[in-house]
This record gives structure tokens, sequence and C-alpha cells, in this order.
DNA sequence: TATAATACGGAACATTGTTCCGTTTGTCAA
DNA sequence: TTGACAAACGGAACAATGTTCCGTATTATA
């Protein structure tokens, strides 16, 4: 199996069906299989079925697939949005608080983002390639809004330099994935000692 | 509960105490389908179907349900194995090399485990019930094995004191899950950021 | 309002976990 | 060695779930 190595500038396959806008009826049902997902997904992990998503949607299977033709493509369609939501919020922390404490607040931000959305690591990890791309839209969301909050942190001499914001993601997005056994404190926990090691004054190597 | 402490070249297929041998043909065929439910979870992952793990082995698949009522229990008994040989591993670290060095290396393989088997965090965050003996086992053989190294570590004044070998078996274990996506470099990386905040001298909170 | 394009619903199909049961095999006492 | 019986076997059948197909209903437009 063929995995695509994950490039930095990597973007922009078609996000965007471009163009002519959804007729009336097929906005609504998108717009109720999004936020029902999102629900389901949020109470039984993103291994709920199919029928129970369109069910409690109110529409039908075949509903469903015209507007996502696979089971994975509503899955990235609901995760992209909570991307974008926890991307945003790395610039409201930075204009609140210091640099090293605008970093751990994120960190903690981001990690009870994937700790509560139950199976995401299973669907990246399936090998199904409709998820190609997620890795790749979280990064390009994810990527700079972290990079800009350690780079100050950095500056500010508050944390050593040497890290790239990609490997800090994948590092706390397992750490927090675990949190289901440790509970929302271990994770926490979990997540300190790690932006602890990241400190200025940690053992380098 | 009491274990009962292995020799170093012993091998032993029965987890439980032999009430009664097992018949020659079901041994082999619970041989056949440990080993190539071990080769097959390896090169596959754990999602492999049933169908092809009972084929591979020269089984029914009445057969493989005779010996592992759920498939669960296949990936259980497989993983057990592993888990016994990392726990081993511990006092043979130990007694080569100094506390806390011993410690980092049996973290670094303890990752390399959790980075190997592809699926396994998948299967642990499935929420199945028939699962939960799984993390149980882990910590029974690997949490003693890491407080051993861990205790010792702190005694020698090289890590600060106040963590539990469970929180940071689930808190690496997260960690290494990622490796596929960042290599083995990533991997060793972020554990030796994350040993480093267990070090003293790191910010306690 | 009439027409065509679009969208809808759900039955039908494919894959995989699990169960059931008639058949085969190993064990042990005679 | 042999016969009886319990244990184990194989694979068809069942259940759950992802996906496809197509006849019907709705919407946009002239």
């Amino acid at each position: 199996m063929d995995k695509k190595v994950r490039g930095k500038g990597e973007v922009e396959e078609d996000v965007h069906p471009p163009a002519r806008p959804l007729r009336a009826d097929a906005q609504r049902s998108r717009d109720a299989l999004l936020e029902t997902a999102l629900s389901v997904f949020t109470t039984s992990g993103v291994d709920a079925p199919v029928r129970e998503i369109a069910e409690k949607a109110g529409v039908g299977v075949g509903t469903l697939y015209r507007h996502f033709p696979q089971r994975s493509d509503l899955i990235a369609a609901v995760f992209r949005r909570e991307v974008d939501a926890c991307a945003d919020a790395a610039a409201v922390l930075a204009s609140e608080f210091s640099p090293g404490e605008a970093l751990e607040r994120w960190m903690q931000r981001f990690a009870s983002f994937v700790a509560t959305k139950r199976g995401l690591g299973t669907a990246l990890h399936s090998g199904d390639p409709a998820y190609d791309a997620l890795p790749a839209y979280f990064e390009s969301r994810l990527g700079p809004a972290l990079q800009t909050l350690l780079d100050a942190a950095v500056a500010s001499g508050e944390v050593r330099p040497g890290f790239e914001a990609s490997e800090l993601l994948l590092a706390v997005s397992g750490l927090c994935m675990m949190a289901q056994y440790g509970g929302p404190v271990h994770a926490e926990r979990m997540v300190s000692v790690f932006v602890n090691g990241l400190r200025r004054g940690s053992d380098p190597q």
C-alpha cells in the first residue's frame, strides 16, 4: 500500500465544488447531514452506521451518498469544519496571553479537540485513500496556526528552537487519543509534560 | 494478582492453567492460527478479515471461532505474547544501563513495538467492550516493568517524582501511533522530548 | 403551467463478523 | 486393536453495515 508523503505546501485539491449553487432541497439535506453527523460522531464515534445518520437527519441513504459518495467523505467534511474552528482559536489566544501561555493553551485546545473525536485516529490509520487529503488539510490549517504560536514562544525565549509545528501536531494528536483511558486530567497532564519538554532549559537530546 | 515468574527461554502458549490439555489437532489449529494471525496483523493490520486468517492457517472459520470466540480474542492472544516480550526487556535493560538511560531505552523499545503494530490503537479505541481486557493485560505486564525502571530513575535523581507508570504508557502509546506519518525518526524524537519533560529540572506545571 | 434537470428514498447487492450443525477425528477403556 | 463418545472441524447460513441502482418526487426555468 503506497502512502502519499505529505509535503508542506501541499494543499488545494478541488475542495470546493465550484460551478452551480445547490438546489434548495439539496442544500437542506446537506446541512442536515453535516449537523447530524457531527452530533452522532461526537456521541458514538465515527464508526456509527451510515443508516443511523441518514435516518436521524431525515433523509434516505441514497441522498447521503449523493452528497458524500463515500462514508469517509462525510467524515472528512465534518472534521474540516472542526479543524477550521480550532485553527481560528490560535489568533485569539495569541492576542490574550503571553507566547508561552498561548502555546500551551492552544495545545490543550487542540488536545481536547482530538480527544473528543473518537475514531478520528482510527480513520486516519485505515489506509482508505479517501482520507489521504485529510491529514494534508489538517496540517494546512493547523500547521501555520501552531507555527505562529511556536515562533513567538521561541522568540520570547520560553521554548527552545528546533521543532516543526507539524511534528508537534502529530505528537500531541497521539498523546490525546489515549485520553479516553486516562480521562481528561490525564490528557492535560501529559500535554503539559510534553510542552515542558520543549521549554528552554530542558535537556536537548 | 500474582503471575508465574517466567524463565528466560520459557515458551508458554497457555495463559490459563490447563484444566484439560487440548487435543492434538486442536493444539495444531490453535498454533497455526496464532502464528498466521501475527503475520497477517503485522503486514495488513488488525483489520484483516477473519476469513483470510483462517484460510491462510488452513482451517475453517468455525475452528477459528472455537478457539477465539470473538475476533478480538484472537487479537488479544496474539498481542499478549508480544507484550510479554517487551515487558521482559525491562530487566535486561536495567542490568545493562544506568537508571535514566534504561528508562529512555525501554521507552524507545516500547515505542517501536507500538509503532509496528498497526491498528492496535485502532482496536483499543474502537469502543468495543470486547477489547476492554486488552489494555488491562497490557498494563498488568508493562506497568510493573516500567514502574521498576521509573522508580530507579527517580531514586537516582534523574527524573522528578509524581508520575505513574500507567499514565506514561498511555502517553507514549499515543505518541508512537503517529509514527507512521512522521516516520521512525519522528517517533524517537518525540519520545525523547517527552522523557526530557519528565527529567528533574523541567518546569513542574 | 409545462418541461427538463436535479435530487430523493429505499430496495438490492457486496463484504465481513458470527453462529449453527452435520461430519470427522482423537482419545481411552475394554 | 477396536469401538464408543466427546471434542474438534468445515463451511453454509445469518446478521450488520457500506455502497449502488433506479423509479419517483421536487425544483428551477421558460
